[in-house]
DNA sequence: CGCATAATTGAGTGCATTCAAGATCTGTGG
DNA sequence: CCACAGATCTTGAATGCACTCAATTATGCG
């Protein structure tokens, strides 16, 4: 694939590439695929190169001795993945549906963000932007209660969604969650059983539809972001 | 203040500037200071200025519409405040201790950043730091017990302190908490209730002593690292 | 259709919370 | 220097939310 006709070429690390700077990234570029479940570093890991997630979803997750785990990171189309000048992975990296990688060999890769002043910045825009999502999600894991947990979720798969078809989410929409009951239970700081039930709950009072296993129905945006403890949407943000 | 005396020279966002670059960052910075308690900026806020803490501790905290409080931040000498290409604060700043600020006017720092690569690229240091923290700090936060909280954030204050004064933590230590209760209790996820009784029986399991309301002696660093549920110390990031 | 995986639902428990009272610390003025 | 007042911290009792353990039901793939 070429990257002028990439499907993340203006949202990934990229996005601010003239057409020589991508002249060499795409020299340097490769493809990588990984199935459902499947892992795509461990923890401690040496991992010899960083990479863009152009289609799928993967997860980072953290884990204590014991066995309890939480997610740290949810990796979308666009994301980046990995951390310039780190040889060692400081997270298990999953892939929770089919997932493709653009990947660069962490060398070459360091050595054009030293040159090129388009990528290291647009890298840390994207930084900033993961860390103003960790303490948005810090907030609901150490503040909300496990209704307004699912809620959020729900409401942050939905606005992703909606900026993906470049569109602002509201009234009726129609959500696929891209995670398991168990995911979603590691994404919250939850037990997937609460998860169920809290689901469960949101339907019998008419905030959300079922349809299959992952499939969610908004019959009203605004009602799911009541729920969600949060009423001021974060709108303000450019 | 001269920049080549500054405490925080070789730790804060002019780390690795160069002497004419340090030049004209000593000619646009100008200081602010503020008392315990006082308020910083306030969410929503048009800030004109970024700035590195040179004296004292600030929070970031975040807050639910019915008052429920999460910190999202603590900033020590060194730790940047603000977001570089951002008008509006996304989060109260408040000073814990008497503070001291080291300030840019926004639009001359945005202006460097573009031209010497030298801040960009220890910004994206720093903040790529911050978002590891964060990390840890999801994983206390989802998935850690009110007791292994306290012992984690006492140990992150041990770790913290012992890398000031350039050592590595260990046996005996005496630390100062930065913080009350309450202030903890909006870091940990708790209420000001259960930090204390976790406090009080650290202290009856023989894990810490206490000295006055904000001293701490640790007679073991390895134990309260046992207590606080991981165990690798993280020590292979370097 | 049958099976394995994923999700739901139920019953009972426990940990952190809420509400409330008392103790200790800190700084200020007599 | 000491007494006092306000803030901070500690401790107690009772509640409730999310968890654990367990059984059942649904989903979707081969």
């Amino acid at each position: 694939m070429r990257c002028a006709e990439c499907p993340i070429r203006y949202r990934a690390v990229c996005a601010h590439c003239e057409s020589d700077e991508l002249t060499l990234l795409e020299g340097m570029k490769f493809y990588r695929s990984f199935e459902p479940g499947q892992a795509i570093v461990w923890e401690g890991d040496r991992m010899d190169f960083v990479a863009s997630v152009v289609i799928g979803v993967a997860t980072l997750t953290q884990t204590l001795d014991d066995g309890r785990t939480q997610m740290v990171g949810l990796l979308l189309p666009s994301d980046f993945l990995g951390r310039p000048g780190r040889e060692r992975v400081a997270y298990n990296a999953t892939a929770t549906t089919k997932v493709v990688l653009c990947c660069f060999r962490r060398k070459p890769f360091d050595e054009m963000m030293r040159r090129t002043p388009h990528i290291a910045h647009r890298l840390l825009e994207m930084t900033l932007d993961e860390l103003d999502a960790a303490r948005e999600w810090m907030l609901l894991l150490g503040r909300k209660t496990a209704r307004e947990k699912i809620a959020s979720f729900i409401a942050i798969i939905a606005r992703r969604e909606a900026s993906l078809n470049k569109r602002h989410p509201g009234g009726r929409m129609e959500v696929e969650l891209p995670l398991t009951r168990e995911a979603m239970a590691d994404y919250l700081g939850l037990t997937l059983e609460t998860v169920s039930r809290q689901v469960s709950a949101l339907k019998k009072d008419g905030v959300i539809e079922l349809s299959g296993k992952r499939g969610v129905i908004l019959p009203d945006y605004a009602r799911l972001v009541e729920e969600s403890g949060d009423d001021s949407d974060g709108g303000w943000l450019s």
